[in-house]
DNA sequence: AAAAAAATCCCCCTTATGGGGGGATATTGG
DNA sequence: CCAATATCCCCCCATAAGGGGGATTTTTTT
């Protein structure tokens, strides 16, 4: 595996204070080196190749283009650099959003640079370092809703017409004849008050039932 | 909020060894109760209530119905139990299976009772503690594809195909006309070698497109 | 400035799918 | 034993979806 020690750390943070703190203390108390710092991605852009950093922190609120968005342009410039995110949002969108346009952890501002520098080790050994809080939200969103309206079947039923297979390839999975499948989607469409498929996702969806 | 000094834990969990080893430590080296401890979800099903666990860890492996299928019903006995799971599964399957339904942390076998003990502390406080890989197993679930054949605007709408909605929606959401939602439609069908809206949709999961 | 890529819009045609109505019978869990 | 669940069947019809064409205008990228 990569030898970490000495692994290059690149700040994009539009905070001077939190930006150059951070620097300091990441540099004087640990094995990482910050080899530059930025108070933008727009500023970041034209040299950070050069910096090849092995890890960067980066904001999400920053004039001009967001950290969110910066993301996938960071991937592409630097593929295997791992992005740490480092924000004041802890809002389940802006988590989620982030965490799906690659980044490899995620924590709020508050956190104690040790905490920080711990994460760094646990991206570069191929771990996902979150704050307890962020994983609460994170596994949130993954969970269902404990006390669903519907049945099991109808719950299964529900979740193929999530992956939007028709009539006759659930029946099929399911063994069972189409019209039976007819029938449990009526009953779903009854407890959801709903009357399309489109809006039995939404609703699945939004109440978490697959 | 709950004090959780001598927290009730329960530990379900086959192997007699790791039950009584990690049973002993918990009771030992920290403030938690091990109240109970059960070789399988059956043996703990009548008695577990009684117990009035605040967490639970649980195995996932064990003679009788698994850790997973017991997890809705723990919930439904107990509504505010914090179930931790505690299994050799590292599978992004058996992981996400059993956060949805209801798991608040995850951690594999050879987890020191250091970190266990920590974990407990964890979610009592609304964290959601897992171990480094598990994390990083989470995170990936929820990360695009970065290199995506699809344009923005083909993403976006594969994104409204998938809650279900039809072209006229879709239409109406982006301020375009149907016949351009349709020649999306078949461009990003092309891309994706598909010729139906369900193909396309398990696709889009598969490469996690969106 | 030119070329390429992306986004927009339009017409025709056919079939399968989705949704509403109604009714019936095993099987199972409490 | 009773209510809930899961299974299966018929009729009807509107329309959404998919395949075939073709064309124009922005936006990028070179």
């Amino acid at each position: 595996m990569y030898n970490q020690s000495g692994a290059r750390i690149v700040i994009i943070e539009d905070d001077q204070t939190i930006r150059e703190g951070y620097a300091y203390l990441i540099d004087h108390t640990s094995a990482y080196t910050v080899v530059n710092t930025y108070p933008s991605f727009d500023a970041a852009r034209s040299r950070i190749v050069k910096d090849q950093p092995d890890v960067i922190l980066l904001d999400i609120q920053m004039p001009g283009t967001n950290g969110i968005d910066a993301l996938p342009v960071l991937k592409k410039m630097i593929p295997q650099v791992y992005i740490i995110m480092l924000t004041v949002y802890e809002t389940e969108k802006a988590i989620l959003d982030a965490l799906a346009n690659g980044a490899s952890g995620y924590f709020t501002k508050n956190t104690p640079t040790a905490k920080l520098i711990e994460a760094i080790k646990d991206v570069m050994e191929g771990g996902g370092p979150m704050s307890p809080d962020v994983a609460r939200t994170v596994i949130m969103s993954l969970q269902r809703n404990q006390d669903s309206p519907l049945t099991k079947r109808e719950t299964q039923i529900l979740e193929l017409i999530t992956t939007g297979k028709d009539r006759g390839q659930i029946a099929k999975e399911l063994f069972i004849e189409v019209e039976t499948v007819k029938t449990h989607t009526k009953n779903i469409y009854a407890k959801l008050n709903v009357n399309t498929k489109a809006e039995a996702i939404q609703v699945a969806k939004d109440k978490r039932l697959v």
